[in-house]
DNA sequence: AGCACGATTAACT
DNA sequence: GTTAATCGTGCTC
């Protein structure tokens, strides 16, 4: 992996792959962003793959609207959408350009920053082993939507971090689906880190 | 212009 | 286990 390690910051040779090999991946790598001078990072402990306009569950769904123009963006791009009118969920960009497809960030497990972060989740117990619970820990929405996480002056990026080798990789279905129909509702394209306790379930 | 519906969370019983 | 919160989006009229 270490083919896809600029200095320290993942490059677009990473995303630029099939999403359920950069959702993998994904998994142990350092997730950085930078708050005025101060660094809040944590750990990628679950993701889960969106992939292209026949994944019914993915928002490309719909083809490519105002919405999801990012989706079909270069791979790298930041989508961050809002959900149930309350929440913001970050996604990166995968594949090539012209095909939509994403990763969702599900949990991480917090290494810089946790006071800032704890402080911002008010006394809640868990920090950010949520999607919408990472992205308020992290201070990430709408701002954010379409920027370049492989950008050399990205205040939002992921260190070459990769898991090591003994570790296990979980798969599940995707969480939160509701009535999507089958069989997209059954692809294990939920990915988490066997045992690693800041995760969605 | 109006409507139903979320890739969720926290606060309930 | 159940439910309210809350609004952008895409679809229908």
């Amino acid at each position: 992996m270490l083919q896809f390690a600029q200095v320290t910051r993942l490059s677009r040779a990473f995303f630029a792959r099939p999403t359920l090999a950069v959702a993998r991946s994904l998994l142990g790598q350092r997730l950085v962003k930078r708050h005025q001078g101060q660094r809040l990072s944590g750990l990628i402990t679950e993701v889960e793959a969106y992939i292209g306009e026949t994944d019914l569950a993915c928002h490309a769904r719909a083809g490519r609207t105002p919405r999801t123009d990012v989706l079909y963006g270069q791979p790298g791009l930041i989508y961050v959408y809002l959900n149930y009118g309350i929440h913001w969920m970050l996604n990166f960009v995968t594949e090539t350009e012209g095909f939509p497809a994403a990763v969702l960030i599900r949990a991480i497990q917090p290494q810089e920053g946790i006071a800032l972060m704890q402080q911002r989740r008010s006394s809640s117990k868990h920090i950010a082993n949520g999607p919408a619970k990472l992205t308020q820990a992290l201070g990430v929405d709408n701002r954010w939507n379409g920027a370049d996480l492989c950008a050399p002056t990205s205040d939002l990026f992921i260190e070459h971090c990769p898991l090591p080798p003994a570790a296990r990789i979980l798969t599940a279905p995707r969480i939160g689906l509701g009535l999507t129909p089958e069989p997209w509702l059954s692809k294990r394209w939920n990915f988490s880190i066997h045992l690693n306790p800041y995760q969605t379930h």
